[in-house]
DNA sequence: CATTAATGGAACATCAGTGTTCCATTAGGT
DNA sequence: ACCTAATGGAACACTGATGTTCCATTAATG
């Protein structure tokens, strides 16, 4: 709920949840009670996902693929997070939700270092670029009403290759 | 200023436009008038800016590339507009905004045509992907204080090739 | 069946953002 | 220098979201 719309009211998201507005406010504190709780919780979710991939084995091609089906898996959890840039805003230093941040560095360097990715782009890049695909994958299911492993395949595709057919006379100037 | 936060307060848009809020009501009736002029004046900068590519003509390829250099110079705008969901919301078939859309369908549809963009996928998804790649760099342009033509080149490079190095022998199972 | 805990509706005060009015000040044009 | 229009500050009413309290109703437990 609060992925689709981070302003939603607490009373529709009550609404949205079946229960009442007081109840709401008997189990969270105040407004910014509930986001921390579904900000911990969506970590959580999104942490053991990316866990299960194991993306620290196998060839890194196949770790990435893996990791982009454990990421679509948990779509609206990321929507969450890094949907809207306020969600994270207040807790810049403090409770670094990034524990996931890391792995997957890890595996863009491993898989730099293999020459199985692009070595001409930062590793941040790549990440921001794999976040952005499987984000926009994500809505297009959502918005479609499209299974899931059509759009795993296709974000694995475009991510892989881009938009081009695959013949390799096409580089940059 | 709305596209780094589309429920900033009025009052925070006229402190930053340096002006009082009183002026700002005497220019824009409510909040919804401004919006809706911020709208029409991104639609028509982003208009003006894809126009000015001319992707309708040369190779598919090259057109596509001065497509993204036009996008990520209007980025701003392109944040503001669909950056939030709930900005073009009200709007539905109303005014659609899409112009932009249109021709930009029609490059990919006569770069597919031409066995240069990947068959495969629709051209929706390849829009969808462009925006996306757009969206990130600029995000990351704004973030870094990048020059643009960094960025613009390397969405150019990943949106084209992906982020594998360019060997045609990764392939989707 | 009786007791207890949880629920959710109603009502309330509070607060922030909005839209409006009024007026003193200031910038621009003659 | 003078007149006019634009500006922006202060104050106000209004609205919607929030957080709280109280109480009737319901579900779960013995």
């Amino acid at each position: 709920m609060l992925g689709r719309d981070y302003h939603a009211t607490l009373a529709d998201i009550a609404d949205a949840a079946g229960v009442g507005r007081t109840t709401l406010h008997r189990y969270f504190s105040d407004r910014t009670g509930l986001i921390s709780a579904a900000i911990e919780d969506s970590i959580a979710a999104i942490d053991e996902s990316v866990a299960d991939a194991a993306i620290d084995q196998g060839s890194p091609i196949e770790a990435m693929r893996r990791l982009v089906t454990a990421m679509v898996a948990v779509g609206d959890r990321l929507v969450f997070l890094f949907g809207d840039p306020r969600v994270l805003e207040g807790r810049g230093a403090a409770k670094t939700p990034e524990p996931l941040d890391d792995p997957v560095l890890t595996l863009i360097k491993r898989g730099q270092a293999e020459g199985a990715f692009d070595p001409d782009v930062t590793p941040t890049w790549i990440q921001r670029v794999l976040w952005s695909l499987v984000y926009t994958g994500y809505q297009d299911a959502e918005a479609c009403g499209l299974p899931r492993h059509g759009i795993v395949s296709t974000v694995i595709r475009t991510l892989e290759n881009g938009i081009h057919t695959s013949n390799p006379e096409h580089r940059q100037a």
